[in-house]
DNA sequence: GAGCACTGC
């Protein structure tokens, strides 16, 4: 056939006309869709699944497409993506392979380099994951041989191109290999069977017959990993925190002996029989031996605290290993730091590498996933150094710069370093970085991932260390050209772990452990992991009545629910002291997993739930869905038993569901969020190729695309897909695009200031409003004092604010109109920022107080995406999407009569229902005026022909 | 007539 036209040409022309809004680099995703599908069905589903609907039409363009893709494919004998995964596995196979053989024969004769000595030398205690110490550490010198043939090799490339590299690599390998020492002689050797393989495989898949691959274990036919499989191997290879869990865990599983059922109970706890015979509680368990430190290191520190009382930083665990970490430092660009909580590597790893003399080359910035940790390990790091904090010592979060020129240890929140990078991308006066708690992945920690590993590509100067607590080592590892890993214990006493197979509700499962452990268990203070606020609520409830029902047969019980959205005087209650002989209950949600470390626990239940929120960019709607734990938040959840003594953790499910059901890690909150700020800040940092971005875990395509489109709609980019000079203003403020967008169409509108507030406001969550459940009716009153005149939403939120300034910015006021005042300081806070930001770019502070018609075009400017239509049912549907939502039942217009036609509104949600949340009524032909290059005139008509 | 896990710029 002459003249087949290109896919490209294909995907733009005819799918254009279907995407009738569509960026160009939305057309190259779908290109890269058609590129990887297996069928003309499989195109359709994708676009389907994109909100493309074009019907018989678009099935025939996929079949197209499908056709001229293969015959493509068939010409250039090249091989899909999912090939490339393959291949890519092999090769990363091969190479682990090779590191053992290596290992292995270094073992025979005494292989005497000078890099060699970098950890193998004179320290015992030193773990380097794994058992055999002697033979990891040899592995790690030779990892870092590779490496650096690796990165010689290869600097500033990006995965598009890796395969092809690795093959060019050990092609020069072997072209290249004269004089060879016994190490060289061995990697060439292996290089040589790697290219074998590749070209066996190559020709494999490659082959007329069309068969397929199958790895044989943890991998399945499409190349993607089964989490389950993939544990199994993990646990089988030679290194890594999987296998050390995992172990761990099979071990207390075999070892377990010892009942703790009824029978024991009934002994240790006589008087109570009667309340708790077998059908009121039945503990059907294991009683594990429990998780210890390594007897050596436990007597090396009791050794170490004894020998120097009064000098706290010597007895922290990571002083042994000072040392060592410090060598591994210096032979290695990139380092992780497994250490658990209480090792002191926060505190201590910038102080030893200021000590070294690294802030003589530049600073040593460290990250913190929150604003409180990063300002309290300054001000503790300061004191240890002797020096005001802010000088030597200081840290950089949100609304606070607390550094100086001095400065050369840095902390500073993730999100902070990300901005940072935008104002200074090499962080040229930075010899340090080091991202602290990674295992948390946070979307700031995962961009700050990527940037920094190419970042260390450019800069050999540079330093990176990566710490996180254990699981995920292996990852963080695999993802830096395989990074040497240092472990470090933490100060952990032996918990008990027990499964409880539930029977009842998971509250009343809950509510009957806590009685249990408080009649038949040792005092200490018992933490209650749950969901949120309502099942706190509604155990706390239950647990009184409990409490008050058998009055004085039991022990004292202080019951305190923790949440973050309880008042900070209220949270403040966990620490009170307790009378003697009385107990401590506390209900928490996930924040005293991370956030918050209470002492004096020492026993777990974990309801092996929690809230997720989750983002589905087909629908434009975030939803918060009770999710099970994954083993690593399990993990995290029990060791808070043995932060002051051993401890025991009640587990409210089977071991078999810890074991099958529950995924290792979380999905990191980059898979689970709106990205279009993402995109945003990495258009502002210059990075273009996001499908090859080298992502940790990337996000979707579907997100990708939408938030693609989303920019280009809000003009933040241009047709070529550069960033424009409105994009780049948007990515200078610290809010949603749509807000920023908002923000800068403000002043065009004469009400900048009112915007301001009105972004200020919307970026502080839907913690503005708060009703007590015994004072409802009043709160309601209150609320609808701002509502007046329907004036929607958003311009009761600047009501909100304005009173409140009125006042003085007065907390009487706000207890008295049921307003959080937490939520309006951050408010402040945020518009105050905002108000600087807006100077700087030289955006006219004008104001309009009473155009509330200008206020709403200005909102409209960022939130034209965002329209519902009334339906005939009473519900809204989504302009350009296919939803059915409803105004949510607190907004102020839910009650307006007759409802309004128009509305634009900041959000949906999914909750009981599909709701729009801040709703404000618009007129039809604004959108004309404010967004004709999104809406058609004629698409409006069809829904309010008399209005345009 | 419903409900807000937790962070961060």
């Amino acid at each position: 056939m002459p003249n087949e036209p290109s896919v490209k040409t294909l995907v733009s022309e005819k799918l254009m006309s279907f995407l009738r809004f569509s960026h160009p680099l939305v057309v190259q995703y779908t290109a890269a869709i058609s590129q990887n599908a297996n069928s003309p069905e499989e195109i359709v589903d994708k676009l389907l699944e994109y909100g493309v609907d074009g019907g018989d039409a678009i099935r025939s363009l996929a079949a197209d497409l499908f056709l001229s893709v293969s015959r493509k494919a068939a010409a250039q004998g090249s091989n899909s993506r999912r090939d490339e995964v393959k291949k890519n596995e092999i090769l990363a196979r091969k190479q682990r392979q090779y590191r053992l053989i290596v290992a292995e024969s270094d073992e025979d004769k005494d292989h005497d380099s000078g890099t060699g000595v970098a950890y193998s030398s004179n320290f015992a205690t030193g773990v380097v994951v794994g058992e055999d110490n002697n033979k990891k550490k040899r592995m790690a010198t030779d990892d870092r041989e590779v490496i650096r043939a690796l990165r010689k090799k290869s600097r500033q490339e990006y995965l598009k191109k890796r395969e092809k590299e690795k093959l060019q690599q050990l092609d020069d390998w072997i072209v290249e290999g004269l004089e060879l020492s016994e190490v060289e002689r061995l990697m060439y050797k292996h290089n040589k069977e790697i290219l074998e393989a590749n070209k066996k495989f190559s020709e494999y898949v490659g082959g007329s017959d069309g068969g397929e691959y199958r790895f044989p274990e943890a991998y399945d036919g499409d190349g993607l990993i089964d989490q389950r499989r993939r544990f199994g191997a993990a646990s089988k290879r030679d290194t890594g925190g999987f296998e050390k869990l995992e172990s761990w865990e099979d071990h207390q599983l075999q070892k377990a002996t010892v009942k703790f059922g009824s029978k024991n109970r009934k002994r240790e706890a006589d008087d109570y029989q009667l309340l708790f015979d077998d059908s009121l509680y039945k503990l059907e368990g294991q009683l594990l031996p429990g998780k210890s430190l390594d007897d050596e290191i436990t007597q090396k520190l009791d050794y170490v605290s004894k020998k120097h009382i009064g000098d706290g930083r010597k007895s922290l665990p990571i002083y042994q290993f000072k040392d060592k970490l410090l060598q591994m430092i210096r032979d290695n660009q990139v380092l992780v730091i497994v250490g658990e909580t209480g090792s002191g590597k926060t505190t201590q790893v910038p102080q030893y590498l200021h000590e070294a003399g690294y802030t003589k080359q530049g600073k040593i910035i460290c990250t913190q996933p929150r604003r409180v940790a990063a300002m309290s390990v300054a001000a503790r790091v300061a004191v240890e150094m002797g020096v005001k904090l802010g000088h030597e010592v200081g840290f950089k979060i949100r609304f606070e710069d607390c550094t100086s020129e001095k400065t050369v240890v840095e902390y500073m929140t993730d999100g902070m370093l990300l901005r940072e990078f935008s104002s200074q991308p090499d962080l040229k006066n930075c010899s340090v970085i080091m991202v602290d708690e990674a295992h948390e992945r946070t979307v700031s920690t995962d961009i700050i991932f990527s940037l920094v590993k190419d970042l260390a590509r450019q800069r050999s100067d540079l330093k990176l260390l990566i710490s996180s607590a254990t699981l995920d080592a292996e990852k963080f590892s695999d993802y830096f050209d395989c990074a040497p890993i240092l472990e470090i214990p933490g100060r952990q006493y032996p918990v008990d772990i027990l499964y409880k197979q539930p029977v009842d509700e998971i509250l009343e499962e809950a509510v009957a452990a806590t009685l249990h452990i408080h009649v038949t268990q040792q005092p200490g203070d018992i933490l209650v992991f749950l969901t949120g606020q309502e099942d706190i609520e509604t155990v706390e409830e239950m647990l009184r009545e409990k409490v008050k029902h058998y009055g004085s047969k039991m022990g004292e019980l202080i019951i305190h629910p923790l949440f973050a959205n309880l008042p900070t005087e209220l949270q403040a209650r966990i620490f009170d002291p307790i009378p003697e002989k009385a107990r401590k209950v506390i209900l928490a949600t996930n924040i005293a997993e991370t956030s918050l470390t209470i002492e004096g626990i020492r026993y777990v239940i974990d309801s092996g739930l929690c809230k997720l929120s989750s983002y589905s960019p087909r629908t434009d709607m975030g939803s918060l869905q009770v999710t099970d734990i994954s083993k690593a938040s399990a993990m995290q959840r029990a060791g808070r038993a043995g932060r002051t003594g051993p401890g025991k953790c009640i587990r409210l499910y089977a071991p078999d569901h810890f074991q099958n059901q529950m995924e290792d890690n979380c999905v990191p909150e980059i898979q689970r969020s709106d990205i279009v700020s993402v995109v945003l800040t990495l258009k502002a940092l210059g990075i273009n190729d996001f499908k090859n971005f080298d992502f940790m875990d990337p996000p979707s395509d579907e997100s990708m695309i939408k938030a693609l489109e989303l920019l280009y709609a809000l003009g933040a980019l241009n047709s070529k897909g550069d960033l424009t000079r409105i994009g780049k203003l948007m990515a200078e403020f610290p809010l949603d695009p749509k807000l920023s967008r908002m923000l800068i169409a403000a002043e065009k509108y004469g009400c900048a200031e009112e915007v301001m507030t009105i972004a200020a406001m919307l970026s502080v969550d839907n913690a503005i409003f708060y009703s007590p459940k015994n004072l409802q009716a009043m709160a309601e009153n209150a609320k609808k004092r701002f509502e007046d005149g329907d004036v929607g939403d958003h311009i009761a939120l600047l009501r909100v604010y304005n009173s409140w300034k009125e006042t003085d910015f007065s907390s009487g006021w706000c207890r008295e109109n049921f307003i959080q005042a937490r939520s309006m300081k951050r408010a402040r806070d945020v518009r105050d920022q905002l108000m600087n930001l807006m100077e700087k770019a030289g955006i006219e502070l004008n104001s309009n107080p009473n155009d509330l018609d200008a206020i709403k075009k200005a909102i409209m400017s960022g939130f034209f995406p965002h329209i519902g239509i009334l339906q005939g049912s009473g519900s809204y549907r989504i302009l350009k999407g296919l939803q059915n939502v409803q105004i949510h039942p607190k907004s102020g217009m839910a009650r307006v009569q007759p409802n309004p036609r128009w509305v634009v509104f900041h959000e949906l949600v999914l909750t009981r229902k599909e709701y729009m949340r801040h709703v404000s009524e618009v007129k039809p032909k604004w959108l004309l005026e404010i967004a004709p290059h999104y809406y058609e005139r004629k698409e409006l008509e069809k829904f309010f022909p008399r209005l345009l």
